[in-house]
DNA sequence: GGAAGTTATCGGATTTTCCGATAGCAGATG
DNA sequence: CATCTGCTATCGGAAAATCCGATAACTTCC
């Protein structure tokens, strides 16, 4: 329990802004006090964080599993502080939440559980089912929020959408790939492989028409609803995936590694958030629960100006 | 943001230990360190964690809600450390998990949390069900591990227990009454008024022994198998609870306050562990649940003197 | 009244944290 | 090619936090 929240916090900026000047400013604080949390927290863990460049630096894939506890633990402060409050006026009622299959094991296993906690008195039931189901549903006044893939998002009249995590897509490799090695990976490297689709959400969607950009047509190997039988066949070598990142992990089921790469090029990203009816007047669970969503993910420029 | 990890890491010892003295001790720390953390800590906070105490220094109602809040950053500060600790051999598998109602909702929701994270290729399935059939389950092999109350566990040849969470007895009070004002209460305060008892677990039946050692019935005013309307009968004054400590909050569905108040007397307090059948080999999955649950609410001593 | 136990307080030593300046490096620019 | 710009690493000293030891004040028990 060496490190300090203070370079947690430090961390965090720079994991996000991408370089140790823009969150000293960020934090409006000297640029050499950040170096030195770094290096603090790195010597401390036994793990190098970033690679350093010439240009910024970029996180290691540690840092990236390193990053999610930090902010886990942040909440968690931020929780602390906030729980006396003021009065904590305890609302009841019921919440109706919706989800699509994608964001339910990866974004809402942990804000559900933060907002059981803040709320316990909440009575919340949530279903999976598509995206435009969901929406449907909601126009409908019978979910009171859903958290899904919004990128594509059809009806933006009846609708609003709020993102809290942005995560772009990234490559997925067995390890020991001949692209791993690789100093850059673009797209046309990547159109000849074997590749392991998700047909879950829209990623289907969305990669075939992120490979029909540069006029290629995706070599399909499999095609699979289950993230974890993209992962074994990942690092079987049965092919490679292209996914965002937040359903990354560096192992299948089996223990196998595998290995995640940026890919060179403005590739779009996938947009997480909120889904709400435009106009109509929410409960007070669910303007809860949207507050607490927005404060998850979204609180950096304010944490910052807070100092 | 401004409190530290040390700060809480002194104020559960000093919470747990009763006294500062004893905190310090155990952490192997000054005296008046650890008084100036704590200090330190409430000015931040704005809240006194402490009412300070002629012998030791007794925990406040705020103070015992920031315990909660403290134990769950320090675990997941744990989590995070050991995220990358050797190789993380992933495990997969199955996990069948049983557990009483009044643990379920209290105990198992975060350790199950801290769980699937930590193991993220378990499949856990969980049954709820009442201790005499757990321990069915359990011997007959159809259950891994059980979460339950084990103070009064049938089988303890067959069975191996492990004691996580001691929680104490407490009196809850809807907000004025009579007793509240008391500076201390005696069981036979408690007698000749209306309780509202709670027929879920063993509850009710230690609630009874607990009033006959004193030669006394109670006078039961309401049963209910709901924790939830146990709270909202106390606040609306329908009665008094007796309920072990785990499950208290301080409001009500609705909003009510409720007040909950030591009751002096050496009362017994509701073991809250892990069962598992004696000598059968366990499964990887079932083993790492049993660990993590054992350094869940376990490690102090070995905390302190990892130092 | 004294002994033993507790917490609070205070001054000084020690350690951590921060800052500002400087050096070094890579890319952009003239 | 020289220069400028934007970035990180390093270093010494200042500032702040943390810790310690001693002491005071109080309560309980003998």
């Amino acid at each position: 329990m060496a490190f300090t929240l203070r370079q947690l916090q430090y961390f965090i900026s720079v994991a996000e802004e991408g370089t140790v000047s823009g969150a000293a400013q960020s934090l409006s604080i000297s640029q050499s006090a950040v170096t030195d949390a770094i290096k603090e927290l790195e010597s401390d863990l036994g793990v190098t964080l970033f690679e350093r460049h010439r240009r910024g630096l970029t996180i290691t894939h540690k840092g990236h599993q390193f990053y999610r506890h930090a902010t886990r633990i942040l909440a968690s402060v931020s929780d602390a502080r906030r729980s006396f409050g003021e009065a904590e006026a305890p609302v009841g009622g019921n919440l109706q939440l919706g989800v699509t299959s994608l964001v339910a094991g990866y974004v809402l296993s942990d804000l559900l559980a933060r907002y059981r906690r803040a709320y316990p008195g909440v009575n919340v039931t949530a279903i999976e089912d598509n995206g435009d189901y969901l929406e449907h549903l909601l126009i409908g006044g019978e979910l009171d929020v859903a958290v899904m893939v919004i990128s594509n998002l059809r009806d933006r009249v009846a609708l609003q959408a709020e993102i809290f995590e942005t995560s772009p897509y990234r490559l997925w490799l067995p390890l020991g790939h001949r692209l791993g090695g690789a100093d850059i990976i673009s797209v046309s490297d990547i159109v000849p492989e074997p590749l392991i689709m998700l047909t879950v959400d829209e990623t289907e969607e969305n990669t075939g028409k992120l490979l029909a950009a540069f006029s290629a047509r995706p070599n399909v190997a499999f095609r699979t609803r289950s993230v974890e039988a993209v992962r074994s066949l990942v690092a079987t070598g049965a092919g490679i995936a292209l996914l965002p990142d937040l359903v990354y992990r560096p192992w299948s089921l089996e223990g196998d590694r595998i290995e995640s790469r940026d890919i060179s090029g403005a590739l779009p990203v996938v947009q997480v958030g909120m889904v709400w009816r435009r106009g109509s007047r929410l409960t007070q669970a669910a303007r809860d629960f949207i507050g607490l969503a927005q404060q998850q993910h979204a609180p950096r420029g304010r944490a910052a100006q807070e100092r």
